[in-house]
DNA sequence: CTGAAAGCGCTAACAA
DNA sequence: TTGTTAGCGCTTTCAG
């Protein structure tokens, strides 16, 4: 069928393993010998079969990712730095979405392992005991990324989410000197929780009194926004500021407020989270916490090369640095 | 070291043979016989090894998805569409992104094909001859994905982007009764080319006399858009309307053009291409194309599982409907 | 319905 | 520096 070692070998007048040996830039080989062999491969159009390779190797240059949807931009480009680095150590990797399914998520670590992956690099909502066991069926390397392990068994890269919502909460307190409201996506998104958290801790810090009126809980999307605008501007009480958990739900609110005939920052201001694309994309432009999405999948990515090797790992839990950039929806 | 067919084999007292037709699930199996395999695989937690299948049967059950840049919307859409098929086809992705760079393009298909992928869906720029012969180093099926080959070579899923920018291009003059402006993101990508076509195809079809000057070319982002709108403002007439390629730019376009004071739709109209979810998170909201991403993925894969199963396929090169979707940026 | 045995294409000792 | 020889773990005839 098609052209294998053996037929190089034959043809280049040597054995299989010389083949072998500078295929894959073995140096223990005479350079004329190599010149040779690396003639008749080309000659015949030999390309190494990765599956013989991998199997007789025990490896197969190849990670899994599972990720919670692709489509979303926040995974995609966290995706993005995953694969970039993965390109650059010579990985391939296998993506697959698991809608934040525990289910799905079990099924694809299995056929990750199946596959004999080298690695995982994971991104998912909550992780269990469950996970922990079937990570545990085999011992390739596992690493987390934008997903937090409450029991800190498995190596992962974040950003404190907790000190981020703190910040961002404090800032909008001082400006308007109240309790902002507070808009996010779902408890079953791990990182709601911390950045719930951070929120009231800035407000108990401020000694205010927390109205759990003003805490809206919907869709993580651009029409969970604008509901969830929708649903807090029938209370009483107009808040000075909203705190929401996701870019594209802020913008949502925005727009949901705007609609209204408010103004953004005046009457409201609004303060977003992820600092993706869409930020800028937005009139006025969304003041936001910036998270290196990009660079989470890339320093989980390099981290897990380092497991694969083997080599020393000084930091099993990495904490990227967070920002916030100030634009024009506070003020 | 771990579980082999071999283990469960002599620990259920059959033959390796037998194990392996159970697990694939081969109906010559004597139930009790099964039962007890089955008993035996989950006591040993055996889990196959997909390597030694690939290589025994020659085929990996996995697919590559070759893709220009997975963290820009349109294409994570479109992944989202090849994933979910794959899935439900009970294929893995390999997934890597080419930047539209010729020479990664193909050394991905390189590496797609020595990893003993069972097919390929590319998308890219523009299809050469270097590619075709590339894909003809091997005989596994390849589907084009929203992208075009002037030689009809291969198989493909698109929309009718000839048509699609002609309608956009027609409507616009029928409402302004002049030469819409054409803000465009490069000729490198192909699509943009057909685009730039249907739109002079309008002009003419309306006998209007062709300004070249306000066809402007900028890189296919927000600020591309930004910028495009400025250089076209320079010129001396400004025109009613802009038929914008994709809908970041056009968004970047309408926040331009609302930055010098001017309004959307009265003053200019714009209309965009793609229907990705920002067209809705900008307002007005935009007019655009609606260019059903998931679902070109979705057939595209749909489309290789035949060729895969070696099935009859009728239609090779398949176009997908578009439609317009009229928003508040047109009146 | 089940088993024996020959590969799949390559790597990795071990010899030479 | 090069060759020989076992496997890697599974599928797939072919017999029975």
């Amino acid at each position: 069928m098609s052209i294998t070692i053996y037929d190089v070998a034959r043809e280049a007048n040597v054995s299989m393993a010389t083949v072998s040996r500078v295929v894959n830039g073995n140096p223990n080989v005479k350079p004329t010998t190599r010149k040779k062999v690396l003639e008749t491969i080309e000659r015949l159009g030999y390309r190494p079969n990765a599956v013989a390779r991998g199997l007789a190797s025990k490896k197969t240059t190849t990670v899994g990712a599972i990720i919670p949807d692709i489509s979303s931009t926040f995974f995609s480009e966290l995706t993005r730095g995953i694969e970039d680095i993965a390109t650059m150590y010579k990985y391939n990797i296998i993506l697959s979405n698991s809608d934040q399914n525990k289910e799905k998520e079990l099924h694809l670590i299995d056929t990750m392992l199946e596959k004999q992956v080298d690695g995982i690099v994971f991104m998912g909502g909550e992780i269990t005991e469950e996970h922990i066991e079937q990570f545990k069926t085999s011992r390739v390397p596992v690493v987390l990324a934008a997903t937090h392990d409450e029991t800190n068994e498995l190596p992962s890269v974040n950003i404190d989410y907790e000190s981020a919502a703190y910040e961002a909460t404090k800032h909008l307190i001082e400006t308007t000197k109240s309790q902002p409201a507070f808009i996010t996506g779902g408890e079953h998104i791990q990182s709601n929780g911390l950045k719930y958290e951070g929120y009231i801790r800035a407000l108990k810090d401020s000694s205010i009194e927390i109205n759990e009126q003003i805490v809206i809980e919907n869709e993580a999307t651009y029409h969970g926004g604008i509901e969830g605008v929708e649903q807090l501007l029938k209370v009483a009480e107009r808040p000075k500021a909203i705190f929401v958990t996701t870019d594209e739900m802020a913008i949502g609110v925005i727009h949901g407020i705007q609609d209204r005939g408010l103004h953004v920052p005046n009457d409201i201001e609004v303060f977003g989270f992820n600092n993706t694309r869409v930020a800028l994309m937005v009139r006025p432009t969304l003041t936001t916490v910036v998270q290196p999405m990009y660079d989470i999948g890339a320093v989980a990515m390099r981290l897990l090369t380092k497991y694969m090797n083997k080599e020393e790992v000084d930091e099993n839990t990495v904490i990227l640095p967070h920002r916030i950039i100030e634009r024009d929806s506070t003020k």
